[in-house]
DNA sequence: CCTATAATGAGAATGATTCTCAAATTAACA
DNA sequence: TGTTAATTTGAGAATCATTCTCATTATAGG
């Protein structure tokens, strides 16, 4: 399901910004490809520390533009700095690990099992509120191993 | 579960705060009401515009110490103002439908079944993790009847 | 190559939230 | 039920992530 191949990421990427009128530019690329190097989801603080040639609000914008493509998932904590992190579709469908202490968050997986009763069982109940599901999403909040030593 | 009986969350509250050396002001119980009586999650605007004495900076703080004493949760979504609502200890165990174009709010409940599941998986993967749990959180994103029409 | 259109970067502006501090309130006790 | 010490309040200032502005630069398509 998740894509690892860089060719076929810059394909999608194009094909998809190019579905918004959105050019794929070297900016843009070069977030893609630090989301796709990071295994869990990052501040824009992270990034501009990574790379100290991309401006701030370029980032800010194109982080704004690569999500309405559709390609880029901005995650909310209680933190003061928001996470991003590639599309579902990209990587694959999964949920986060949040730590309140420290505000770093993982990626997990829940069993197909679980996570198809799960599904139905969220239509079942957007159909009662009359209500169009666009994605779920799952959260574990608590504290991580070291946070806790 | 859930408390319905006014005295009993006045106790309550004045207990959870006194265990944080904090009192149950009079701005505290008028707020503690306010959460009471709106079915739904509801932003600091929103209760400001139903109740025109409080101010503004007394409210933001006072909803974060009734959050550190555990009476009140903290709702963060895409828009730009968080929502707020009482404990689940104080309502019941339940889970979030966010519309994406207006920002309201509702809440749902699983299954028990579902729900037992899901608690049992997610406990597990906490174990792999060496993660301790404090809440899980799930929510359904897309558009309310209101909006599709 | 040109030209029109879109993207970039630096810094200013916005706006939710937090902080400050003097005035008001409260708890505890005499 | 006064008095006092400690807490809470309210008005506005300060903070800070994010968004906006606009002149400059890059790009696509003839």
């Amino acid at each position: 399901m998740s894509i690892t191949n860089e060719t076929d990421i810059d394909q999608l990427a194009a094909s998809q910004l190019n579905g918004i009128n959105q050019r794929y530019t070297k900016n843009r690329r070069q977030l893609i490809e630090i989301l796709l190097q990071t295994s869990k989801p990052i501040t824009i603080n992270q990034i501009l520390e990574s790379n100290s040639d991309l401006a701030q609000s370029s980032v800010y914008r194109n982080l704004a533009v690569l999500e309405q493509a559709g390609l880029v998932v901005r995650i909310i904590t209680n933190e003061d700095h928001a996470h991003y992190e590639l599309a579902e579709h990209i990587l694959d469908h999964h949920h986060h690990i949040i730590c309140s202490p420290c505000g770093e968050i993982l990626d997990f997986h829940l069993s197909a099992k679980i996570e198809k009763a799960l599904e139905e069982s969220l239509q079942k109940i957007a159909d009662e509120f009359g209500f169009s599901i666009d994605r779920h999403r799952l959260d574990l909040l608590g504290t991580c191993g070291d946070c806790t030593e």
